[in-house]
RNA sequence: GGCCCGGUAGUUCAGUUGGUUAGAACGCUAGCCUGUCACGCUAGAGGUCGUCGGUUCGAGCCCGAUCCGGGUCGCCA
């Protein structure tokens, strides 16, 4: 017999009438009758009521000590069909306290209320937010999936293989997280990024198929989907594969995932497709949720000409709104304001018609006759329908329009339920104009432009596509990836329109530069975000319900107080002396 | 870094036009209770209203600054 206990707390039932058993757990709740005592009593499995007699002292037991039971099982005169002991309960002679607790908690631990408290507070105690039966099977589902895409990956013939942390800095993308050298006095190790190099340098080694449950550091703010400093990426990467062979294992990765660890429909494959300046275009975002049916039409020529001055020389994207003409005034006041505050437009004109569908709203009388037929036509919307209009500079206009678009699925509860929509992005630019009018990488530097050699040589830059391609999911970007350029030569040149020498691919990613020298296969790959996998199939908005021990939003941890000072010793044995004053 | 929202009991929140002693629920403590399972009933303890400054006869409430937390934009190859 264990020292602890016999059995779990979610496992006893009728046949164990009469056995002596002993159980282990945490007090969930005491409730006090007189002359007799019920404990529920809560382990990882699950729950068994405790009746305890009245002679027992239960001094020092309070909710949430940790306790070990002995007794017998006995069939229960009340049952309770909520849980899965609730047949029986353990009529206890002897009660040990494995763990006191201190009777007031910084908040309620699995009562109605749990996971409602301030979640700085819940941080701060981040081990009894564990202990709360939501926020724990998430991270039980977490171990799940990384199981099954262990699985997956090795039925597809995917090698798992380490990767550096202490890696080097990589000048492109985020900002690094550092770490000094004791050894080499002002040299620095950098976090990965990503394992981006070290899965290509694989790949020249001769490893068929690599994949990693990969930790990736980049020091930027977070977001509501994205964690602080660390995340963790199914990173892949294929010999021999080109862009459709990518595709095909991620959508087996994904279908896989979500059929195995959810309820909701999901998408089969093959998924659709759509090229990124389509997205852009039809729903104002390279991260489209596919379940909210709006979607964003280009009207600029119907309003060429127009008296109306805000759309002179502008971009005029519409979305069109079904049964939208019922909607109050106050809605659409609303929208706008919605507009100009969060979307940093200038405005947000719509219109609705009347009975004899005579355009109703702001700017019904800039829509003439001959207007209100095409838009009619072109939108295919009747007089029950709305229309809002976003009129601006090209790609401004088509991301106000993309959040106008999201507001509305939102707002007009658009957004299908019980649903994962899967697509693929793909095409995406190789280049584009940076702020100051310089050509650069649109994305990844390491992809291989479509059309190779020749589309660099002869096409307008801006033009050249990449074979760069994400998946996204219900308006979530859950993976990434690319056809690599294996090819130095076509590197050297994709490099140098984007304003960038041989030598400055030598300085940057020297090893691979090199690598490639020496025999590459042609090579691609992809990864999908675990974090914001399971947070999809948890069906949670928040990324740090999905991690154990998360940061806040300033990146630190409350629990264990990082980031901290450290001695003048530390510093000394990496000569580092601080100099902080300054930014003040 | 910009913008938006928030900070009142251990927790979640309410707090009217600026006006007596700042409330509720849960939790906690004590008492009663032998079939509860969100046990019930009774009583009680518990508050620098984030901090500093200002306006006012008077500030939880108004103004300014600041700190903390969250969302969002920038950023995230």
């Amino acid at each position: 017999m264990s020292k602890y206990r016999t059995h779990n707390c979610n496992e006893l039932n009728l046949k164990n009438v009469g056995e002596q058993v002993k159980l282990a757990g945490w007090v969930q709740t005491i409730r006090n009758l007189g002359g007799m005592k019920f404990i529920d009593l809560r382990d990882e499995k699950g729950i068994t009521q405790i009746v305890v007699s009245s002679e027992m002292d239960l001094t020092d037991i309070v909710t949430e000590t940790v306790i070990s039971v002995e007794g017998k099982v006995i069939e229960r005169s009340n049952k309770n069909t909520k849980i899965a002991t609730g047949d029986i309960e353990i009529e206890a002679q002897s009660i040990k306290v494995l763990g006191k607790c201190k009777n007031i908690l910084p908040f309620e631990i699995n009562s109605e209320k749990a996971g409602e408290a301030r979640e700085d507070l819940r941080l701060e105690y981040r081990f009894l937010d564990l202990r709360n039966k939501k926020l724990h099977d998430t991270i039980m589902l977490r171990s799940q999936i990384m199981k099954t895409l262990r699985n997956k990956m090795d039925e597809l013939g995917f090698t798992e293989i380490q990767t550096p942390i202490l890696a080097n800095s990589s000048p492109e993308g985020a900002r690094d997280f550092l770490v000094p050298s004791r050894l080499h006095p002002g040299e620095f190790y950098a976090l990965p990024q990503a394992p981006q190099q070290f899965k290509q340098l694989l790949m020249v080694s001769g490893f068929d198929k690599y994949y990693q449950i990969a930790p990736c550091f980049r020091d930027e703010d977070p977001r509501a989907d994205r964690a602080p400093g660390e995340f963790y990426q199914l990173d892949f990467e294929m010999s021999f594969a080109n862009q459709e062979d990518v595709l095909k294992v991620l959508e087996e990765i994904f279908i896989e995932v979500f059929t195995k660890h959810t309820t909701w429909k999901v998408d089969s494959a093959p998924f659709i497709r759509i090229p990124y300046l389509e997205a852009m275009e039809k729903y104002g975002s390279d991260k489209p949720d596919l379940r909210n049916p709006l979607i964003i039409q280009d009207v600029t020529k119907i309003f060429e000409g127009s008296e109306f001055k805000a759309f002179e020389n502008k971009t005029i994207k519409a979305i069109a709104v079904p049964n939208g003409g019922a909607q109050s005034r106050k809605f659409f006041d609303s929208m706008t304001e919605f507009a100009v505050q969060e979307a940093e437009a200038k405005g947000l004109a719509w219109v609705k018609f009347d009975e004899q569908n005579n355009p109703v709203g702001g700017i019904a009388k800039f829509i003439n006759e001959d207007k209100k037929q095409k838009l009619q036509a072109e939108l295919n919307v009747s007089k029950e329908d709305s229309i809002f209009f976003i009129a601006d500079e090209f790609k401004k206009a088509q991301k106000i329009a993309g959040l106008v678009r999201i507001e509305l699925g939102n707002r007009l509860d658009l957004i299908k339920k019980g649903e994962y929509k899967f697509c693929f992005i793909v095409d995406f630019p190789m280049y584009e104009l940076s702020d100051e009018g310089k050509i650069d990488f649109c994305h990844n530097p390491f992809s291989m432009p479509q059309g190779e050699m020749e589309a660099l040589e002869n096409m307008d830059p801006l033009d050249i596509l990449a074979y760069q391609y994400d998946v996204v999911c219900n308006g979530y970007e859950v993976a990434s990836g690319a056809v690599r350029n294996h090819n130095p030569e076509v590197m050297v040149k994709a490099f140098e329109i984007a304003g960038y020498k041989e030598e400055d691919i030598k300085e940057r990613f020297g090893a691979l530069y090199t690598a490639f020298q020496y025999g590459a296969p042609p090579h691609a790959g992809a990864a999908p975000g675990l974090d914001r996998m399971v947070m999809l199939v948890a069906d949670s908005n928040n990324i740090r319900e999905v991690i154990a021990f998360p940061k806040n939003k300033k990146a630190r941890d409350l629990l264990m107080r990082a980031p901290s000072a450290v001695t003048e010793e530390q510093l000394k044995d990496v000569h580092i002396k601080l100099d902080i004053e300054k930014d003040k």
